[in-house]
DNA sequence: TAACTTACTGTAAACGTTTACAGTAGGAAG
DNA sequence: CTTCCTACTGTAAACGTTTACAGTAAGTTA
């Protein structure tokens, strides 16, 4: 009955208290079934000294962390933070914890990442990069804990994914054409990211699909966010003569609302915008964007569930998912 | 030289593959001074065998986890993503790793997370809650391990804290009725948490000052977002007897904006509009919104390296930080 | 030369769990 | 009665580090 108030009891404590033996207590928090009898002898002891096990000696023994790191590119981006509310959103039923890495924005901060994976402080983990590397897919493959994808990072096949499928520009397109005619411009993000190359490609490609060169049609920010959208858009000399504005995410196309606005241009009455990704920002703008959704926070849970399920079973066959973008209509469009 | 490719290399591997103990290993890789010879082989070793430290391993023996558990309310509100991304900012260059805690919303969720930091998967705690209660405070003061305070909710002495001060509402009031003179509507959050609590009485003091009975002005939303925000304002039957409305955080003034876009009520032409934050919506928002601004991406630099100074150095005196608020002004007012 | 100091090294014991294994008690089956 | 099975139990050995301690070699001082 002699207790250190200093120091955290350890479950040879609880064993003492009981009366049983460190395996017994061991077992009974597992949820494997003891004798009846010493069951109530333990949880007394538990909540008498106040026991709670410890991580690091749970970890280094049994090889399991209860983490799954979540690496997204940069938190500050409205996409990423709905992904990671998704991934919160299934990791809080259970009792893995959320360790979120440091911004993934180069080639090198993806690789120390992964590299430090080898420390073994996450049992999972959930991968979004915006750029590709041989030496990103290398690192990657010699991954020890089971991984999941977002995006269409180019890594091995012993991994599950759920990547966004390339229609997006075009569904966009042709809702724009269709709607208002006329000439449609493209603000893209930087091509070097893997999102900035499969939309401008689907732009071109829907583009040709209608007989026009789409190259002088679009422009491209130096990165997804609202003043590169800004600048961007400032090179644009004779912008009246778009109907409509295609955006690459909702930050550039919040930029193209921005824009519009300080021109006295009227939305969508003169030119129409839409975003892509359908965040949170799109209800909060005004006009309200038009944006097509990628099911942000679905795809964050659909990767947590997959980490999931993959380590309460390693044998699970390799899910690849596709999301198909869906326009959701407001009012810029 | 037989390495095996199916289990990671250990410290002893490494030992043994050096020739050396396994004492000189770990004491080289913390930095100590080892004998000019060997250290050529340690390092070659730790490359030949691709050897990282066991995070269990080292939290185990050490009693450091060398992890930073951050716990905000809600990830979905710019506000504390701006702030987690600030406590990113100062870990990254560190070996800390960062721990995302579920949402704390209510109560319950407060106490069982503060409960949960029993089991020692975090060295440090940065605590932000938008309740209180008198059962949070006393589970806190029990918290075993260094913490920071950012907001006013209530806990022991023994913490480093990061107030904003309670000017806000005030600053915002006296600017709006300097500038626009007319009535000043207050669009709230709920006055069941601390900031909603906090602001009302700002607003009805610095009414009370001018010898107006504030309460009359007040609208309250039930939480701090967007769609609430719009429900509370279409509660408002003439919206246009107020000159300007000053409201408890920005994503309840993007609400604003919205239902004054929608009403064609011209902003900040007829109504001036004012949030509290300045988050990165400020800039978003069409017109870009005037906003009162408690620098949250530093507040959650602060905290962090509070954190890491304390975890340097427990004696550390406690600090008690004030953000001062400062308007930043921008199109809506 | 010896005695002392300095600067390092290796041995071995932790840290707090989980779990293989051997053991035991009690009931069922013969 | 013995034998077998079931359902538990406790002992003790890990897991991979860090670190107290004792030991040693080389340099310094007298």
């Amino acid at each position: 009955m002699v207790r250190n108030t200093k120091t955290r009891a350890t479950m040879h404590d609880v064993a003492r208290e009981a009366n049983v033996s460190i395996a017994s207590v061991s077992r009974f928090i597992n949820g494997q079934t003891v004798r009846e009898e010493i069951e109530p002898r333990i949880t007394k002891a538990i909540s008498a000294l106040n026991f709670k096990p410890n991580s690091a000696g749970r970890a280094l023994r049994a090889s399991k962390t209860q983490q799954i790191c979540l690496s997204v590119p940069d938190i500050s981006n409205p996409v990423y933070q709905t992904i990671t509310k998704g991934v919160q959103n299934i990791l809080n039923g259970t009792d893995y914890r959320l360790m979120l890495a440091p911004r993934n924005l180069t080639v090198e901060e993806n690789l120390a990442l992964i590299d430090s994976l080898d420390s073994n402080y996450a049992d999972g983990f959930i991968f979004l990069s915006l750029v590709d590397d041989p030496r990103i897919r290398k690192a990657f493959s010699k991954l020890r804990i089971p991984a999941v994808v977002i995006g269409n990072v180019q890594v091995h096949d012993e991994v599950d994914t759920i990547k966004v499928s390339a229609g997006a520009v075009e569904l966009g397109l042709t809702y724009l054409v269709d709607k208002y005619g006329g000439e449609v411009l493209f603000l893209n993000g930087p091509t070097s990211t893997i999102p900035g190359r499969n939309r401008e490609k689907g732009f071109l490609e829907a583009m040709k699909n209608r007989g026009i060169d789409g190259a002088k049609h679009v422009v491209e920010a130096e990165s997804f966010d609202v003043e590169a959208g800004l600048v961007a858009l400032r090179t644009i000399k004779n912008i009246s003569k778009y109907r409509s504005i295609i955006c690459a995410n909702d930050l550039l196309a919040a930029a193209a609302l921005r824009h519009l606005s300080t021109l006295k241009i009227e939305v969508p009455k003169k030119i129409a915008v839409i975003g892509i990704d359908n965040t949170d920002l799109a209800n909060v703008l005004s006009p309200s964007l038009t944006s097509i959704d990628y099911r942000s926070e679905y795809r964050g849970e659909l990767a947590a569930q997959f980490i999931l399920d993959r380590l309460e079973d390693p044998k699970t066959s390799y899910r690849k998912v596709n999301i198909a973008p869906e326009l959701v209509e407001r009012e810029s469009a």
